[in-house]
DNA sequence: CGGGACCTTGATTATCTTCAATGCTAGTGG
DNA sequence: CCACTAGCATTGAAGATAATCAAGGTCCCG
């Protein structure tokens, strides 16, 4: 399970170093960033697409994604899914604790992570460089940031708006963690994987993804979206996220 | 502004002191409680019903609310509402940073905050005794929880489902909290402000509304409501939320 | 008594889901 | 090389859920 194929270059989708996806958050100076290798260093653990990472993160604690996407989600016992959030490389997973044992971790894609479970515990001790604590913090305040953004978007948007709105969100965070580039979003998850995150029906999602295209504000082909006007993007998106994650 | 009326008994809705409500989060023995009072310390700040707290937050970056039901959320242009969270006595309003402008809070009923800035400083600061750090940890914990159930109920739970769902979130938050009873939820807003919390409208929310008291799971009546079969109503929200906030 | 906030109801429409096929493409084994 | 299959995308038709529009109704308060 530890280390299969790949173990390299760690964070590189595709060649993207740790401080490239850790500069969305903090910047970092040599020594610093040789803080945050230490703590975060150690085997890359592999994830196959849908397997469960519930017995990685109950033992480590938390875990930092350095490839593919993971999906924090509900199961319901008919079947429902609802994705809560979806997890990019240089996110970190938490135990999930007192959210209950219907939520559970499982891989969108291929996907690796890192035990983190060290700089979870060197910064509550306090007893690492001040940097780790700022990582931490904005690591958790980004992670708000989002849940914020996807509530909005499932109470109040309409199945047009939120994919609009996810599909900025996406750039956005991607751009900011080196992990594309403007006016590119890497889309590796299937319709099914988007229509469980927006709350939608697969079927719906098609129907909206065509919508979107016919309206010239997205060109989808498989694993990647070219978003050739992000102004009319953000307007059917129905909602600023100028500052946003 | 501050101290309209009351300033005698905060955390009383009635008569709830601080310790009682924050029994919810751990247990504090008196030492302990003495410092928490004391990072806490301050006047109280009174805010009518529909009063915006954004002044109030971003002047003193954390606020704790002692009496009364706060709300964040978003408004779009075109006047739809969506509530992201709502705060009751004893939890703790960070600002709201990274989420963007959208985002804003304003007060569900009348209610009052006190600062929380100092414990937020003093245990950014590892100063002050164990037991803060824990509080303010598990006061994220559980508005984390609550995030996630929210985007659960909005993504995947019928309009019938999410009212039973959120009803019983709040029934063990305030059983917790010492807000309330067994078997009772206080429910001091409206039903237009459900309705923006569940992201329904308020007609819609209304006929939910009849069809749970239709099918004996709910007894309504003005700002307090009684639950006379928990175990129906558990069933009708889909999910266990056993071990949740 | 009048007005306003809130709750309730009926009728109509919009959005989204469900069900059932069909097409497409890549991988697989004969 | 060619069926054969599996996973994913797409389409049409029907039905369910929830929104919208437009009135009333109730209660409280000035």
């Amino acid at each position: 399970m530890t280390n299969q194929s790949f173990s390299e270059t760690p964070f590189d989708q595709p060649g993207r170093p740790l401080e490239r996806v850790l500069s969305a958050y903090t910047n970092l100076d040599s020594t610093e960033l040789g803080a945050v290798r230490q703590v975060l260093e150690g085997p890359e653990t592999f994830h196959p697409l849908g397997a469960s990472l519930d017995a990685d993160l109950q033992r480590t604690e938390a875990r930092m994604v350095t490839r593919g996407w993971i999906a924090r989600g509900a199961v319901l016992a008919d079947g429902r899914r609802q994705i809560v959030s979806l997890y990019l490389p240089g996110d970190l997973l938490t135990a999930t604790g007192a959210a209950g044992g219907d939520v559970t971790d499982w891989a969108l894609t291929d996907a690796a992570t890192l035990d983190a479970g060290r700089l979870w515990r060197t910064v509550r001790a306090a007893s690492g460089p001040a940097v780790l604590s700022v990582l931490l913090q904005r690591l958790r305040e980004a992670e708000r940031a989002r849940f914020v953004h996807q509530i909005i978007r499932l109470g109040r948007l309409t199945a047009y708006e939120r994919t609009a709105h996810l599909f900025l969100e996406l750039h956005d965070r991607q751009l900011r963690a080196g992990l594309s580039e403007a006016g590119v979003v890497q889309l590796p998850i299937t319709q099914d994987g988007l229509a469980d995150s927006l709350g939608l029906s697969a079927v719906h999602m098609n129907r909206t993804l065509q919508q979107l295209r016919r309206d010239q504000l997205i060109v989808y082909r498989g694993g990647q979206l070219l978003l050739p006007d992000l102004r009319g993007l953000r307007h059917a998106a129905r909602l600023g996220l100028e500052a946003s994650t």
